[in-house]
DNA sequence: CAATTCATGGCAACCGGTTGACAAAACGAG
DNA sequence: CTCGTTTTGTCAACCGGTTGCCATGAATTG
């Protein structure tokens, strides 16, 4: 026999289990290995490589485990292998509804296709983004970033490591879900210049913002197509309050008609404007765009620009999980289509009486 | 030397490394542990227990392992201590914006104590959220319920095996954050029954909803003591759309004020009454539950009960990490206060005219 | 009937930390 | 200067799976 170095189980040290489980819950490959009188490798390959062993060694492996209630842990089949079945996801602000549906659609994804959401949020800042990020990436099999903020190398640095997809930003190399902010744009500008508008506001999003910029060239090429004229407004902060801070600009600017970069800050605005004695859609008209929750709230209800945030959601988690089981390899944008939703906050401006 | 039964470091396996890791990221403690010349069981003491090694041994590991940017394998870790610093969270619909700030309350609280949020869905069923329940005790710490739709009995059991907290539901021996709604009640009450309100109605959420149920209590309550009738109605689902069909109902009723079970069927109800004619609040009032997203973008704003969802969402992650860390022990339910929040969409009845 | 292939299950090393037990070194006291 | 105590670091077992390699026996083939 060859004793010298094998400590194998025989010391099997009688002292107490130390992890004093509370009594059922984990079962182990070890404990059904010993119920199947078969050994735990094979318990391991009946359980994760189908058709690595015989079905009746299969069947009666699968009994004892039902009998134990095995669930495998997570961590002991992570460690070897480096695969963990949960990917993270990463949004500006939990407290922007324009990720709500990110959110849904990604986690509906994820848990049909057994995976775990993991959630985290950058506060809108670059520095945290990239912390978390960091975070989360030792712990995920891949990380959907929706509008980051945080660099391009950044991303691409990420990329790298793990697989990412980014959703509402195209990064050079990397797998992107961007809604073609085009249709829904020329759409809206052709709406309004059918109803006499000449001169079209656009209030731009945080200076970062990758889609605030796609948005705006969106709204001057359309103008310029349709004749009209596009005027750039600041904003303070992509918010209800950023909204109602840009009122003043708004009127000063001449125009009919505004486009704002989400519809937090048409909400805003057209509160405030309504304040000041305005009448919308009468005497100016209100674009909105991302069409969230509660955008048709307001009284008139909001005229905007849909993006398919849910799809967006969707899509980033299963080209994600895509590539993680070998298919997709592509690493090109993924265009989803937007489309303007016409509502009562847009129309013909009444002559002043 | 005592050579027999130490294949140690020796064999070093000049085998392809299969992970064949990206080049960088993952340096071990044993790497470490080289590079500063000590143990790697060292160095695992130098990194997590404060103060088990000499100073100038820590200063040498931490330089070593700055130099080599390490960073802990969390399921190396987790396998042996069985931590995971990791909770979850179960809310019963993402797309329900009451959800939204109890979310973003857990997110902020665990990324501020350095735990990592793991998010789930119910979808308004209690199968599946028992599964989604099961399936992650497995990988978090603990477990945060928010409106769980399950059996208490299955609550109890899941808090067998790790700490969890409940919101917006009491169950005995488990510890709860519910919102007290008794307060904001009756201030509404109250403000009904100065407005000369007689006969209220209460449109009801979900049957499986603890929190609707203790919402048509208080709504009892404090129409006896205010002297008021109080009626209550049924909703199909908790949603905007669900509030639209309660319109027929509640014109039925003949009551002149309502409350819902929340904000979104308020805000249902209230577009449907709209789009029969009837103008709010001067024919009806209406007052909702929560204090939601967008709740102010009706027109009228809605006056609604605020429950602190956000409140709610720290003080359980709170409670959890507290427990986790062997503090609070407490398991009773910690009340948080409602108030009315009064705007527009209720007041005095105007007289038909 | 012998030779070869193939399906199946066992052995043991390994993933990267943690930790109890213990030995060596450092320290303090008598 | 010696002995007991405390500090510091090492050893090796473990957490619970996965997987390359090998031995066995059955099935296939010449």
């Amino acid at each position: 026999m060859t004793e010298p170095q094998t400590p194998d189980t025989a010391p099997s040290t009688g002292s107490v289990k130390k992890h004093g489980r509370d009594g059922k819950s984990n079962a182990t490959i070890y404990d059904i290995a010993k119920l199947a009188g078969v050994n735990a490798s094979t318990v391991s390959r009946a359980l994760s490589k189908p058709g690595r062993v015989s079905s009746k060694t299969q069947k009666l492996i699968e009994d004892a485990a039902a009998q134990l209630n095995y669930q495998v842990n997570p961590f002991a089949r992570a460690l070897p292998t480096g695969k963990t079945n949960t990917f993270g996801l990463i949004v500006a602000d939990i407290t922007n509804p324009t990720f709500f549906d990110i959110i849904r659609g990604a986690e509906t994804t994820a848990t049909s296709r057994d995976y775990t959401l993991v959630l985290a949020e950058s506060a809108e800042s670059p520095a945290t983004e990239l912390t978390a990020a960091r975070r989360l990436m030792a712990t995920v099999d891949g990380l959907i970033l929706a509008s980051p903020r945080m660099d391009d190398d950044n991303i691409r640095a990420l990329a790298q490591d793990k697989p990412v997809v980014v959703i509402n930003r195209e990064v050079e190399g990397v797998p992107c879900v961007v809604p073609d902010v085009n249709k829904g744009i020329s759409e809206a500008i052709r709406s309004m210049a059918a109803n006499g508008h000449q001169r079209i506001a656009f209030v731009a999003g945080p200076p970062q913002s990758w889609m605030s910029e796609r948005r705006w060239e969106g709204v001057q090429a359309a103008c310029e197509w349709s004749r009209l004229e596009a005027v750039r407004l600041e904003s303070s902060k992509p918010t209800v309050d950023g909204g109602r801070q840009t009122a003043r600009d708004v009127r000063a600017s001449g125009a009919t008609a505004v486009m704002t970069y989400n519809d937090l800050l048409a909400i805003g605005l057209m509160q405030e404007l309504q304040a000041a004695g305005m009448v919308v859609p009468d005497d100016i008209s209100i674009i909105g765009f991302d069409d969230i929750f509660g955008a048709d709230f307001t009284t008139p209800p909001l005229t905007t620009v849909r993006s398919p945030l849910g799809e967006c959601g969707e899509a980033a988690a299963t080209r994600l999980l895509d590539f993680l089981h070998g298919s997709g390899e592509q690493a090109g944008t993924l265009s989803v289509e937007t489309e303007l939703v016409l509502r009562g906050s847009s129309g013909r401006i009444l002559p002043a009486k």
